[in-house]
RNA sequence: GGUCCCAUCGUCUAGUGGCCUAGGACAUCACCCUCUCAAGGUGGAGGCACGGGUUCGAAUCCCGUUGGGACUGCCA
């Protein structure tokens, strides 16, 4: 026999977001490390709020997380009969009602109620099925169902906590509880890894579970396990929403996130590896993945240590592939994917390939996330530097020793040999014969050299920048401090 | 309101009755390094929600309290 199946089942409303992430990352983990089988099946049955762009979201975040599934993607829109057939037979068997009330004939019913929700007002009237009733679940007025996970343990939910739920609308959709279990049912799910967002409604989709057992009656299939994940939770600890929090996974490509170090940071959320080392192979996580040590608590998605991580992650790569990586925001024009919205602040021409794999090394350990790339290196590129005013005001403008130690650098820059180390002591002796330590004497040319007070190494910059242009920015800066 | 889940530094976690004077990571603070910014190094501060049990012994087991969360739709 193959081992177990398990599947990934995320509606396309919306962006992927980051939970979704997560509970396929834990989903395919559990797959691998099981010898198991990955299942994707996309849950479309809400056509009001579905479009082919979030189906393709779908897909094309799981690539780029590096989740590959086995089977599908299945549609469940494609699978309507299938759910069709398990209603009726539902029905058939007396487990599902017609009901013709109303939301506001219901509220008004039951007003005043001590337990709100339906009061099963069409239980026994036998209503004839017609395009203006639902068909409800008749839910056992006695009892408890088990749910048995794997994360939890058995978790008990007595049956008069659930009003008979609707499975089937009026106008025949059959409704996520149900397609998700007959789906589940047919695919030999295994084991359902969720989010525990879904513990409430998991008793309802066991008894349709078994209630479908009873129909088929020799077809009997067994029940899933199930792993209900701890919800991802926001700093004020409710689940993550997708209009308030930064949940969309493709934000996070569009940053300049690398995958494994995203995927890495995911697995750290209600899991962790062995030992005191945070920073694991994706070989070392598969090994290790266990459902049962997956943590009962919810968990804050805290992006300042997703990107310190990410920052490891892009130390740790060689200069070439990290030149490589960067390719998406410095060279958008050469790339199949650039990040939206953004084009690089240099135009085809301008940009120098070769400059670029010399200064790469400058900026690969000053960077967390690609995205800060573009704008640590573009006055290498640009003849118009962007200048950062606050700076400029502060070492430039304001500074009454900055116009004659530009001047000075420029005599100074005329005549030295063109080597960083030559250019390192050029400057500290200049700075000293007006008596400022190279800590000072350095902050105005920087400024008016790279816009900034902040960005790589001086001198390394000025080698590689050249003497013509550095010489040109200095004496730029003279004329646009006024001096 | 009802049902269910959860509870270790600010955050993510290790811890499964004695190895805990509670370990690591992010964040934070100080110092070192240093041409800026980073990176790196060293060190510091910071936690078992509370109350009862059980036990020779409890962060760990049980009960309760408190607090947080999820669900409670002709959404998924």
């Amino acid at each position: 026999m193959s081992g177990p199946r398990v599947r990934f089942a995320p509606s396309p409303t919306g962006y992927f977001h980051v939970g979704s992430a997560r509970t396929s990352l834990f989903n395919w983990l559990f797959a691998r490390q099981s010898g198991g089988t990955f299942v994707l099946r996309i849950e479309d049955t809400d056509v009001e709020r579905n479009r082919d762009e979030w189906h393709d979201g779908i897909i094309s975040a799981l690539r780029w997380l590096g989740l590959d599934f086995d089977e599908g993607p299945f549609l469940q829109s494609d699978l309507l009969s299938d759910h069709v057939a398990a209603a009726n037979a539902l029905l058939a068997h007396g487990y599902l009602y017609a009901c013709d009330c109303t939301r506001e004939a219901i509220d008004e019913r039951i007003k005043g109620n001590a337990t709100p929700g339906y009061d099963g007002y069409c239980r026994d009237r036998h209503v004839a099925r017609t395009d203006q009733t639902a068909l409800r679940f008749r839910v056992p007025d006695d009892g408890t169902t088990i749910v048995h996970d794997i994360i939890r343990g058995d978790v008990a939910f007595p049956h008069d906590s659930y009003e008979d739920f609707i499975v089937v609308k009026s106008n025949g959709v059959v409704l996520f509880p149900l397609a998700n279990a007959v789906d589940d049912r047919s695919m030999n799910i295994t084991h359902v890894i969720r989010g525990e967002d879904l513990l409430p409604t998991t008793p309802k989709q066991v008894l349709m579970w078994e209630a479908l057992n009873e129909c088929d009656g020799v077809a009997s299939v067994a029940l899933p396990l199930y792993a209900h994940l701890p919800m991802l939770v926001n700093e004020q600890r409710k689940k993550l929403s997708k209009r308030k929090d930064p949940v969309a996974v493709e934000s996070y490509e569009d940053q300049g996130y690398l995958p494994e170090a995203f995927v890495n940071y995911l697995a750290l959320l209600g899991w962790s590896p062995r030992g005191d080392e945070e920073i694991v192979a994706l070989a070392t996580m598969i090994e290790q993945f266990r459902l049962e040590d997956v943590a009962h608590s919810p968990a804050f998605f805290d992006v300042k240590k997703l990107t310190h991580m990410n920052g490891e992650y892009i130390r740790a790569l060689s200069l070439g592939e990290f030149v490589r990586r960067c390719a998406p925001w410095v060279q958008p024009w050469s790339s199949a994917w650039r990040p939206s919205d953004r084009d690089a602040p240099w135009t085809e021409e301008q940009f120098d390939e070769t400059l670029f794999y010399k200064v790469a090394h400058l900026v690969q350990e000053r960077v967390a996330t690609l995205g800060e790339v573009p704008s640590m290196v573009q006055f290498f590129f640009v003849d118009d530097v962007a200048f950062d005013d606050a700076a400029f005001d502060k070492t430039v403008r304001n500074d009454p020793t900055a116009p004659e130690l530009l001047r000075s650098a420029i005599r100074s820059y005329e005549v030295v040999e063109w080597r960083a180390d030559l250019l390192h002591y050029a400057t500290l002796a200049l700075g000293e014969s007006l008596g400022l330590p190279l800590r000072k004497s350095q902050a105005p040319i920087r400024c008016a050299v790279t816009g900034s007070s902040v960005g790589p190494p001086l001198f390394e910059s000025l080698e590689l920048l050249g003497r013509d242009a550095t010489l040109k920015r200095l004496r730029d800066a003279l004329v646009r401090a006024g001096a």
